[in-house]
DNA sequence: GTCTATAAGAAGATAGAC
DNA sequence: GTCTATCTTCTTATAGAC
């Protein structure tokens, strides 16, 4: 792996676990084992490492939801799939995470890759809702529920970590599936 | 109001707007209208002073939650009205928010807080749940399904802030919604 | 491409005068 | 109780040598 792509993951990395705000470039760089003029040869500077951090961690997010949620399956069970994934739930959603930083929100650039993964997240749920329906297996609003169900998921993160404990997404997650069971 | 008063709604406010990590004692003073020397008169630094404006915000969310939830009223409806109740969406949950910071859920003191207030709102939906069980009006497990209500509103939040638009919010909510009373 | 200065300003206090 | 001075470390770079 060359020096830009360590600088990229460390960033990922540690927009995760300290958010935007809370990552300097001395850390990247440290963690990355670069240099300051390394990262600025690079990198115009903060803003662009974590544009290009974002864009990598919203690709992969979207490239896993993809695969769980366009499986071969009832939309019902293609939805337990992607609810129940192994996921490190006391680390947070490395894209959602990032909603709550104030230096995201205000950067129409940084916000982006938020707003699009989580738009076509809503879009490919409701996707699979209208398939189901169209089956006969369900009967739902698509695009709300579909709303409600990646909520529960960027909730239970916040439940998880309030209570340092998975316990509560778990929670969160059987509830929402019982619901979507319980009206079939 | 007195100093330590202002002192902590100022705090209270910039942990929302920018969270524990994003927010320093000059900016607090600043808005408080308060010197150095008298912050750290009435407090002993930053986290005496987030942990105080905390406190302030948990008890206020819970004694707002505590009174739609109360009413006289069916299940689905008490719930409804607190999921409905008016917001600023944009500005985000003044105590979920701090979920995602990381001195907040390194530091037990600071963290307790959030802890407690999502303990007591899942317990209260949970009881909330039960007396609908009881009078007949719903069939669902207490437990689980309120940790998906407060999942629903804690990730609508995260929603509206990617979107920068409370839609995403309350199509959360309408989905919960619609799955409760669909199971009734 | 990478390294080592250098630097203005903010962060998070402490000390002592008033 | 409040104010000003002082201090150390961190932040976010820029400049120029190698």
């Amino acid at each position: 792996m060359d020096t830009a792509e360590r600088l990229i993951t460390s960033t990922q990395e540690l927009l995760r676990e300290r958010g935007y705000v809370g990552t300097s470039p001395k850390a990247i760089q440290q963690r990355a084992g670069a240099g300051q003029g390394s990262m600025y040869h690079h990198f115009t500077g903060k803003p662009d490492l974590a544009r290009a951090a974002l864009t990598r961690s919203a690709a992969e997010l979207r490239a896993l939801a993809d695969q769980l949620l366009s499986a071969d399956d009832t939309a019902v069970n293609r939805i337990e799939a992607y609810l129940r994934r192994e996921r490190d739930v006391l680390a947070g959603c490395p894209i959602g995470r990032l909603a709550q930083d104030p230096d995201i929100i205000a950067s129409p650039t940084l916000r982006a890759p938020l707003d699009e993964t989580f738009a076509w997240l809503r879009g490919k749920l409701a996707d699979v809702l209208t398939e189901g329906r169209e089956r006969g297996e369900l009967d739902l609003d698509p695009v709300t529920t579909a709303a409600t169900i990646v909520a529960v998921l960027q909730g239970g993160y916040v439940l998880a970590r309030a209570a340092d404990s998975a316990e509560p997404f778990d929670q969160a997650v059987t509830g929402v599936l019982a619901l979507l069971k319980g009206t079939a």
